[in-house]
DNA sequence: CACCGCCAGCGAACCGGTTCGCTGGACGAC
DNA sequence: GTCGTCCAGCGAACCGGTTCGCTGGCGGTG
């Protein structure tokens, strides 16, 4: 492998030169530069990271960490993955995986040995063994995912109460009355991130004061399980004329579940999903849902992550927390409830 | 953060007998042992890669290429990619994952700057700009895919010749006369990878000697156009009883193009897919299929690249091709086909 | 007791970049 | 013509590891 000193014994300069061409730091002359360039692409040089990284500190690596979970539905998360692999590369950025389970280790090893110049935190838990260490870390980090606490963290993530109030106002305008709500369990949704809840709650309210009743049921995060859930839930309920769906599992299912039983959307029950489009396409999802746009929340997070590492360390731009706000995509899964008249929905 | 320097004063030695201690590359005695690794932990050391990588010029990091198509069903890459960095981390390698467009390109840059102790290329195609950049490069790399041309390369790769006839065999001995079996564009499986006109070629010759009528469609490889391109190809062979299924979208749109179509496996129609227990389990997918296997592709593809990497750079162990045989995993969506009494698929 | 061999630990060099302070030549001003 | 200023390029130091050859102290042997 050629070094910078090839370089610059093939152009006649010294080494520091050869570097200030290279790098723009510092001023050269036209001629020079010439010489130097020509060099490089005789010598096919390329620059050593690892000596790069040495010198700099930095490695122009932003870490990963993904936590897949046993029971958790991987499909949703390739897309934040592609997200923020995608804007990384955009912005010079090589993105290192980490899918380890033990995240708070592999952390605390890629940041202590300074492979990366920041970090991305995927599938942040409510109380998350990943935060303190992030928090000791000698670089910065965001998190895609609101923790209990998130102070003195960059948070990215759907504004989740309002997704709720959302999913219940579309279906108490359209007339419905008897809502089911389709979440994880707590001790899931704890680990996972405790977006879900938020929906919940807030849902459970917007219901209250609409005086709407909304039902609220647990069903496993993964397949096949899922499936047997929410039969179970139908058939617990059967007066409910429309679901909402917060859990990605259980609406790739949800198809399956329906057809069994004879139902059609928009038509025997009205269905509103939470995400995203791309996931729609991929398990041909006709429902319509919040767009819980997860190549956008990676976009934000590494923007915003790059604009930390790259701005001179002294002033500090403030923390915080961002939401983006739910949209509504119409796939023509609601409409009107059926006539109150007797039917069921196990029918 | 503390460096091997700070370590080595704390313990009264030298850097270098510091180094040897941690490395455990010469002999050192029980006592300073036991007072380098006191110093590592009161300062909390950790290594600092850039130095490491630039000292021993390795860096214990694959990079793993994945090729996201425009219409590529992401989803079947997606168990690839934890299949490979699963076991590298199990190995003690972290991935660097590298998804851009411009694969050649990507490749030369982390070959050429030495951030990469090897790579694995997935989604390798049939004529792949990559491969030149592979055997150009200073590092060893192994591809799961069988290219065009794989001389000087390690290539771990399902059999799907193997699998051609075993789909085709499966339904025959079942006593279907009748098959249909869907694959991509031919322009599509050049850049993906010749793998479904191997399964194609190989399963027409065995419904050949077999006197088995087998006509191939091509289907779009992405959602939603695959469905419509499905119920084409279902209304122009009504005769068919039984479904070969060897693209992931298809298999994936596959319970919707049925229901839509009235149809039940195996009561009116046979399928045989090929995709993964995972994959299965994923998209609820309740057909009799070979195993894709791409955990397993991944292991053995790290686990070969880490034996390059890692055996004394002499002797080099021979080059290869290796193939998994294919497995069928029965689901029950097999049987013997409906009489051929004048009903048609099209019902 | 003297000599030899062994080997644990040390010091220095090296990996390949970047950066800082110095220098000397060119050019402008008086 | 002389002096001062400026700045392009140079050399050396540094980042933090690893490795190689040397050394000196210890134990064993005659």
């Amino acid at each position: 492998m050629a070094t910078i000193g090839d370089v610059a014994q093939v152009a006649g300069v010294s080494r520091s030169t050869a570097s200030n061409v290279l790098s723009g730091n510092k001023r050269t002359s036209p001629e020079i530069q010439e010489r130097v360039r020509r060099a490089v692409d005789t010598l096919g040089y390329t620059p050593n990271a690892g000596a790069r990284a040495l010198a700099t500190s930095q490695t122009r690596v932003i870490g990963l960490l993904a936590r897949f979970l046993d029971d958790e539905f991987a499909p949703a998360m390739l897309q934040y993955i592609l997200g923020v692999s995608n804007t990384a590369r955009e912005l010079g950025y090589d993105i290192l995986l980490v899918s380890e389970a033990d995240g708070a280790r592999a952390l605390q090893r890629i940041t202590s040995s300074l492979m990366v110049d920041g970090v991305v935190l995927l599938n942040v838990a409510e109380r998350d063994d990943r935060l303190d260490v992030l928090r000791g870390a000698n670089r910065p980090g965001v998190l895609v995912g609101l923790p209990g606490d998130p102070s003195g963290l960059d948070v990215f993530d759907l504004d989740f109460a309002e997704t709720g109030r959302l999913m219940v106002q579309h279906l108490a305008r359209l007339g419905h009355r008897e809502l089911l709500l389709v979440s994880q369990p707590d001790h899931v949704v704890e680990r996972g991130g405790a977006y879900v809840w938020r929906l919940r709650d807030a849902a459970v309210e917007e219901a209250r004061l609409r005086g709407v009743t909304l039902r609220t049921v647990a069903a496993a995060p993964s397949q096949p399980e899922v499936g047997a859930d929410l039969r179970a839930a139908l058939d617990a309920h059967p007066d409910v004329t429309g679901l909402l769906v917060s859990n990605e599992a259980a609406a790739a299912a949800l198809p399956f579940v329906l057809r069994d039983r004879g139902l059609e959307s928009p038509r025997d029950v009205s269905v509103v999903g939470r995400f995203s489009a791309e996931f729609a396409r991929t398990f041909s999802l006709p429902y319509t849902s919040i767009e819980s746009a997860p190549d956008r929340l990676g976009q934000l997070a590494v923007r915003q992550l790059v604009r930390r590492i790259e701005s001179p360390g002294g002033r500090e731009e403030a923390h915080g927390v961002r939401f983006i706000s739910p949209e509504l995509v119409d796939r023509g899964s609601t409409g009107a409830p059926r006539p109150a008249d007797g039917g069921t929905i196990a029918g």
